[in-house]
DNA sequence: CTTAATGATTCATT
DNA sequence: AATGAATCATTAAG
């Protein structure tokens, strides 16, 4: 077969004169000439209407030199072909697409339709309190955004997807359709296929990565808000402050009573101790400033507690961990001498009724009630002499939880400069 | 605009 | 890990 084929071969250009009407006939010699010539047939071709070329392709196909040509064609495609096999290999996945796609996954874009998690976020929003619309607002933006976004990448995405195909139908007819002229193999059509996909994908690529460049500075920008502040909200701020004043000598809320302020006051957790740490160490660096809201508050916690034993139930004040059995222990267990003097102001004003937690909750309350009402400033005195500023000024709470005398306000905590660095 | 208030963050400490 | 202290960055008030 092999003479054969090369003398078949050496027919060949006699038969081309068919197919290169006038123009190709040129050899070797004048090969840039030619170029120009080929370029000007192969812009004529558009204008050649589709029955000539169709009649060509048939001339071609019903050419009796075909069948011959055709193995001789598919001779040399055997050769050609294993050298690219050779060349062509697995294409190991991609690290850097890897991370895109896990990044994308891991931001929601490419992940999971995000309606389900937008909606837990709703809930869980909603969940958290009625005021959780803090919260959702504030996400607002950054939720929209990135939807926005992933709207955007799904549709690209999308409209790849698309275009990929139908180019790969269309080169996948195209070459059928010549596997009738010339010898295809379907390894060769798959590795078109592939070749066109890596194309794609490239394209994906650039697509995720600026995706993934737009979700970033959406992050970034979304992590700069969150250093945004918002106010709480007067409530919030008032059951907070109730809290504190009336914890005073030991305003250090407990895992539990956290919880319930947080819930209470619509924020979270992480919040409530922001709050309190910063209270704290801003009462403590200038008590004098918040002389007058100490008293108020004290003075409104002992209405509530008054109201409240009056009413034979400790559970309505909010400044109060209810659950009275646990709750009151952080504070129960270290004080026995503040029990004491507990007693003994409860024996001056109130009815000893009090249980459990909400003893401790009332002493620094009472406390400022007293004082203020000053009618009982003997007793005051001694609590002072009990537990005099001294306390203060070695650093107060930590160790030992003692009542601070808020009344006196010892003007001078030497350290006067309010943190207004800015 | 300036300043105080305030929630959040960061870092050191325990 | 929780807290104190300092600081940042925004908001509200003047």
């Amino acid at each position: 077969a092999e003479p054969e084929s090369r003398a078949l071969c050496a027919l060949l250009p006699p038969s081309n004169p068919h197919m290169q009407d006038g123009t190709g006939g040129s050899d070797g010699d004048g090969r840039k000439q030619d170029i120009g010539d080929i370029l000007q047939q192969i812009m004529t071709i558009t204008d050649q209407s589709l029955d000539e070329a169709q009649a060509r392709k048939h001339a071609l196909n019903c050419h009796r030199m075909k069948p011959a040509l055709f193995n001789v064609l598919c001779e040399i495609k055997e050769k050609t072909v294993l050298s690219i096999r050779g060349a062509q290999e697995e294409e190991p996945p991609d690290p850097q697409l890897m991370r895109l796609d896990n990044m994308l996954l891991a931001e929601g874009v490419s992940g999971p339709e995000k309606g389900g998690g937008s909606a837990a976020a709703a809930a869980a929003a909603a969940a958290s309190g009625g005021a959780g619309a803090d919260n959702s607002a504030e996400h607002s933006d950054y939720r929209a955004k990135l939807s926005q976004i992933r709207q955007i990448y799904h549709t690209e995405l999308e409209k790849y997807e698309q275009a990929c195909n139908e180019f790969t139908t269309h080169v996948m007819n195209l070459l059928r359709e010549q596997s009738r002229t010339r010898p295809i193999s379907p390894k060769e059509i798959e590795r078109m296929v592939s070749i066109i996909h890596r194309k794609f994908s490239s394209i994906q690529m650039q697509l995720k990565q600026s995706t993934c460049e737009a979700v970033m500075i959406l992050r970034s920008r979304f992590l700069d808000a969150r250093r945004k502040r918002r106010n709480f909200n007067k409530q919030a701020t008032e059951i907070l402050n109730e809290y504190f004043y009336s914890h005073l000598s030991n305003p250090y809320p407990s895992e539990e009573a956290k919880e319930e302020l947080a819930k209470k006051c619509a924020i979270t957790v992480a919040q409530v101790s922001n709050w309190f740490g910063n209270k704290r160490i801003r009462y403590k660096k200038n008590i004098g400033k918040f002389q007058e809201e100490a008293n108020m508050y004290a003075a409104r916690t002992a209405v509530n507690a008054a109201n409240a034993s009056s009413h034979g139930s400790q559970a309505n004040s909010p400044s109060t961990p209810n659950s009275a059995g646990s709750a009151g222990s952080f504070n129960m267990s270290n004080s026995g001498d503040l029990f004491m003097s507990v007693q003994s102001l409860n024996g001056d004003s109130y009815q000893g009724a009090q249980v459990g937690a909400n003893v401790q909750s009332q002493v620094d309350t009472l406390r400022h009630v007293i004082s203020q009402t000053g009618g009982y400033s003997e007793g005051l005195t001694a609590n002072q002499m009990y537990s005099p500023q001294g306390i203060n000024a070695n650093g107060g709470w930590p160790d030992a939880p003692t009542p601070s005398s808020v009344t006196s306000p010892t003007e001078g905590p030497g350290s006067v400069h309010s943190d207004t660095s800015n």
